[in-house]
RNA sequence: GGAUGGGUGGCCGAGCGGUUUAAGGCACCGGUCUUGAAAACCGGCGUAGUCGAAAGGCUACCGUGGGUUCAAAUCCCACCCCAUCCGCCA
């Protein structure tokens, strides 16, 4: 959520920013609503204030009748200052709806235009490979080591469900290791979160459940939803609380389960284990001062570039365009791995993305941070980075490291947590 | 899930319809004193909104949300959380 009074004050930069990010928003009528805020409050505020003091002078009334006659005019007051308050309320939701759907402001490097303005800023060390033979996609590498089960998975909790079986769960799990020792020995703070997060937390994160396009799966008759990224429980974790600066950045890595249901996703390349209702995600988090989160951001980006290298996949860099950023996104770099089982001879697959979120989250999660000795307080910046989402990586580790035979090499770094160099594909 | 007791400023803790401007203490900061420190004494000590050029006002906030009242930390209702005991359970 952006800030009222930086809206009404940079009016111009806001309109112009909404147009870039694709986001429809009559500022101009947002200033004015919020100008006629402004006056409802003073005028409530007053009332208030005569009627205190009406309050106040009625324990030294002299006689009865005194007593009386101020009671009345008392009375009267906080009838004026009730429809005045009334009238500000009504303004205030109205506004504060208006100021929900807008986008976060944009970092001035990133990308103008769409999805295919994203402009590649780097690439990692390791080399797109060059297959001497037709390489395999997941799916069929799942076949020969009888790694996934797509069909059990539907019948029990529909499509886009699956089952994770032999080596599978044991590279699921081993990512999951690899991705929290790595972090827990650079800083961060490994934690596990719940699964399942309140309305209001999915709010603050800028995640909207319950729309008709929602992307978010709830829980009748409760105020519960299924996470759809730790994202959201690990800003959630500080919500309402008062950080000191000194002990910031606070860095923070998140084990959790990732649920989605994909709305609108149909037919878009989701072959396997790419798009899935359900994964597995080891996610960064990380809250800031307003001076520190821009270089924050560039570490996140550099740790999951580190991450990749050191699992031997081949990947890009991206800086997103500003009308691709999700909403709470000030800037946001993906990670896209060579798959090279995707499409006809492998294409880029998006394996992890890390977002600047600046003080959008944190304006409406009300998270603080204090210095020592100064007065006031200030929001917080908040930042994501996806570490390893193991559905992804996954693919990407299957694809990248098949041998002619059928076989999978085990990444090196994967081989101690796996128990094996190779996989060999089950007698047929 | 049941019973009981609780949730008040950074912390402890009083207040239980209007002399509260939330007492008092601790911690913290500044000062006096001191060679320095401690002690003692004096002063300061929250967050947000709002008005103001500033000084300084004003408004809101005593777990949360409603209600009663001219007036609520205080009374009423609902909910949440914590503690202890019991039950259940991985």
């Amino acid at each position: 959520m952006l800030d009222r009074k930086f809206i009404v004050s940079h009016a111009e930069a806001v309109k112009e920013n909404c147009l870039r990010r694709g986001a429809t928003c009559d500022i101009d009528r947002l200033v004015r609503l919020e100008a006629e805020r402004a006056e409802r409050l003073q005028a409530a505020q007053e009332l208030n204030r005569l009627a205190n003091e009406v309050s106040q002078s009625i324990g030294k009334a002299t006689d009865d009748a005194d007593r009386q006659s101020r009671i009345a005019k008392g009375r009267e007051l906080r009838e004026q200052k009730e429809a005045a308050q009334k009238a500000h309320d009504e303004l205030d939701a109205e506004i504060t709806d208006l100021i929900r759907h807008l986008p976060n402001m944009t970092h001035p490097d990133a990308p103008l235009g769409g999805e295919d303005d994203a402009v590649e800023v780097a690439v990692g060390k390791t080399a797109v490979r060059k297959f001497d033979f037709k390489p395999k996609d997941h799916l069929e590498l799942g076949q020969l080591h009888d790694l996934f089960d797509f069909e059990a998975g539907a019948r029990v909790a529909g499509a886009g469900f699956y089952f994770l079986k032999n080596a599978a769960v044991r590279l699921d799990l081993a990512l999951q290791h690899f991705a929290v020792t790595f972090l827990s020995d650079r800083g961060f703070t490994p934690v596990t979160t719940p699964d399942l997060a309140l309305t209001e937390i999915l709010h603050g994160t800028g995640f909207m459940p319950r729309g008709p396009e929602t992307q978010i799966y709830s829980i009748e008759n409760t105020e519960l939803n299924l996470v759809a990224t730790a994202e959201i429980t690990l800003g959630g974790m500080m919500a309402g609380q008062t950080l000191d600066s000194a002990e910031m950045p606070l860095r923070l890595c998140g084990l959790s389960h990732c649920f989605r249901t994909e709305a609108g996703a149909a037919g878009r390349a989701s072959k396997g284990l790419y798009r899935v209702h359900q994964f597995t995600k080891v996610e960064m988090f990380a809250f800031t001062t307003p001076e520190q989160s821009d270089a924050v951001h560039e570490e996140m980006r550099s740790l999951e570039c580190e991450l990749f290298d050191t699992l031997g996949v081949p990947y890009r860099v991206i800086d997103t365009a500003a009308g691709d950023l999700g909403g709470p996104a000030y800037r946001k770099y993906d990670l896209e791995a060579w798959m090279p089982g995707r499409g006809d001879s492998g294409q880029w697959g998006e394996v992890t993305s890390t977002s600047n979120c600046t003080d959008y989250q944190a304006r409406r999660l009300n998270i603080r941070s204090k210095s020592a000795g100064q007065k006031g307080t200030q929001f917080v910046h908040t930042l994501n980075g996806t570490a390893i989402a193991t559905g992804r990586a996954m693919i990407a580790v299957l694809e990248n490291y098949q041998n002619a035979d059928g076989s999978i090499t085990v990444p090196e770094v994967l081989r101690p947590l796996m128990g094996t160099d190779l996989l060999v594909p089950r007698a047929s």
